[in-house]
RNA sequence: GGUGUCGUGGCCGAGCGGCUAGGCAGUGGUCUGCAACACCAUCUACAGCGGUUCGAAUCCGCUCGACACCUCCA
């Protein structure tokens, strides 16, 4: 079998994953600032991190998952004020009511996409404590400034010592050549350093006390300080998305060192971006969709509604690191194929063993686990996963044969990647109603068999027609009727 | 302006030196009362121009195009 491999952001590289600690795994991935609903973009790359942990757990490490919240510091796009706090005057509630109502939609939404929760889901208003102590550990290390109150990241001290620009491959002279020189007042000595500590002002509704102001943390040092204080000072996987590579992701690599002289992450991963009918999604321009919006089909953009299973499922059909095209098109060809994939499983138990196999099973599943070890290409799974489709139909039309123990791995393997790793949920819902549904079905099945008999063809086609435009086709072949929802 | 990513068939999307992924759609069959489902077969490709090589979608250079981040107390 091959090794697991990642793509290292940091060195560029695809390398050998082994882990710091044998057998274990910490993973850090960046949450979302809940300041609105979660988008479509952001579910592709928390479902990409929610892949990677499943197939990590499922290859036997034992993973420690950290994905924090972040619902304090991340300021504007003009940086005039918090994301959080603007909302929250906006909707005349607390900062805190905004902070949760939007967790609570997020919470909802990776449910409904069937992520699995992240061992620790930290906060950073729950670690400021940790957080002024680490701005102390940097002013200490004379790596910052302070100026009104606010503490600064001199970045230009710590790239004489250390490389900024190591993990976004940035040059920090072509940064300095190319900066405007602002007119307006600004506190920091080089447009380059960042925050860690904001005084605040006035208006501002979110504020702590700290040794230089009354303010808040810079958006960069939460993640530093929550995945030290959970995984330690130097863990295996460091994941977000590709946009949060610069400055963010370099910015946290910068505190880190400053704080415990050591690169903090062995492997950087980033997830590429989703775009809507090929432009980026933007709610100012319109062409934008929310998760519950394609779930629901209350939308202008698509024509009907999609399942989180079938999104899910597109989504795993592109690799993690491509930029990913949302369509129309795109999603109705998903669903087809989804609904392919599931009908195969369904007739798994159909399926007769013979004394021989004619197809190599073993080798199937083998090449199922390289696709998954070559840095996680679920595309490449999935086409895989089509082969065994294809088994599966040719067994059951009696042109291949396979063993009992054959079937049993072809079995159990199309459902561990299926529903283990790929995250996939089946179709068909049971529910208490289902027998029922059955009953009526099988019912009407037999009355329609009856009509045929009497080539009262007419009856028969409108049985199947009028099924069909509820969602239930039948399926004629030459032991009977059977149905798929 | 700087940095980076990328341009694959009707659509989506892998591959990253030789062995023409896969899904959807199309076409021709098998099956059927007719269909649908399923299966078998099959057709459209590597933005353009040079170069390296026995051999390039895959490496190098240039051109064109797309996107992202930065240039803003992020």
């Amino acid at each position: 079998m091959q090794p697991l491999k990642i793509q290292n952001t940091l060195t560029g590289k695809k390398e050998l994953f082994k882990s710091i600690t044998k057998g274990f795994v910490g993973m850090y991935v960046c949450g979302p600032t809940v300041y609105s609903n979660v988008h479509v973009g952001n579910v592709r790359t928390f479902m990409s991190f929610d892949m990677i942990y499943r197939y990590l757990l499922h290859i036997g490490y034992k993973v420690r998952y950290v994905r924090n919240i972040t619902d304090a510091g991340h300021l504007t796009d003009d940086a005039s004020e918090d994301k959080i706090s603007t909302k929250a005057r906006l909707e005349k509630l607390e900062p805190m009511e905004i902070v949760q109502k939007y967790t609570v939609d997020f919470h909802k939404i990776l449910q409904k996409y069937n992520l699995l929760p992240p061992s620790i889901e930290p906060t950073a208003t729950g670690h400021i404590v940790e957080q002024i102590e680490a701005v102390q550990q940097i002013l200490d290390a004379g790596l910052a400034y302070i100026v009104n109150g606010s503490v600064y990241f001199d970045v230009l001290k710590y790239n004489e010592t250390n490389n900024y620009g190591i993990l976004s491959k940035r040059k920090i002279e072509d940064s300095i050549e190319n900066t405007r020189v602002l007119e307006g007042q600004s506190d920091k000595k080089n447009p380059q350093d960042f925050a860690l500590w904001k005084r605040a002002e006035p208006e501002h509704i979110q504020r702590w006390n700290s040794p230089w102001s009354q303010g808040f943390p810079g958006w960069h040092l939460e993640c530093t300080v929550m995945s030290t204080k959970y995984l330690g000072e130097q863990f295996d996987i460091h994941g977000g998305g590709m946009d949060l590579k610069f400055p963010h992701h370099e910015c946290e690599i910068a505190q880190s060192e400053a704080c415990n002289h050591k690169a903090p992450v062995k492997y950087w991963m980033h997830t590429n971006m989703l775009n809507l009918n090929g432009k980026k999604m933007s709610k100012s321009t319109g062409n934008h969709i929310l998760p519950q919006e394609i779930y629901t089909g209350n939308n202008d953009i698509l024509s009907k509604a999609f399942s989180p299973s079938v999104t899910r499922f597109f989504m795993m059909q592109a690799h993690y690191s491509s930029i990913l095209d949302l369509s129309n098109e795109a999603l109705l060809a998903s669903e087809k194929g989804y609904n392919r994939l599931m009908e195969a499983i369904k007739n798994l138990n159909k399926l007769e063993s013979t004394s021989s196999s004619t197809i190599n099973i073993e080798a199937w599943k083998q090449k199922c686990y390289d696709a998954m070890n070559d840095d996680f290409n679920t595309p490449i799974l999935i086409a895989h996963l089509f082969e065994a489709v294809k088994y599966i139909n040719l067994i059951k039309d009696k042109k291949e044969s396979i063993t009992k123990q054959d079937l049993e791995i072809l079995a159990e393997t199309i459902k561990v990647f299926t529903y283990e790793v790929l995250g996939l949920t089946s179709s068909l819902q049971t529910n208490d109603d289902s027998d029922k549904l059955t009953g009526v079905v099988e019912l009407l099945i037999q009355l329609r068999k009856e009509a045929k008999e009497n080539k009262n063809y007419a009856l028969s086609d409108e049985i199947r027609d009028k099924l069909l435009e509820k969602g239930i086709q039948l399926k004629d072949n030459r032991e009977g009727t059977t149905f798929s929802i």
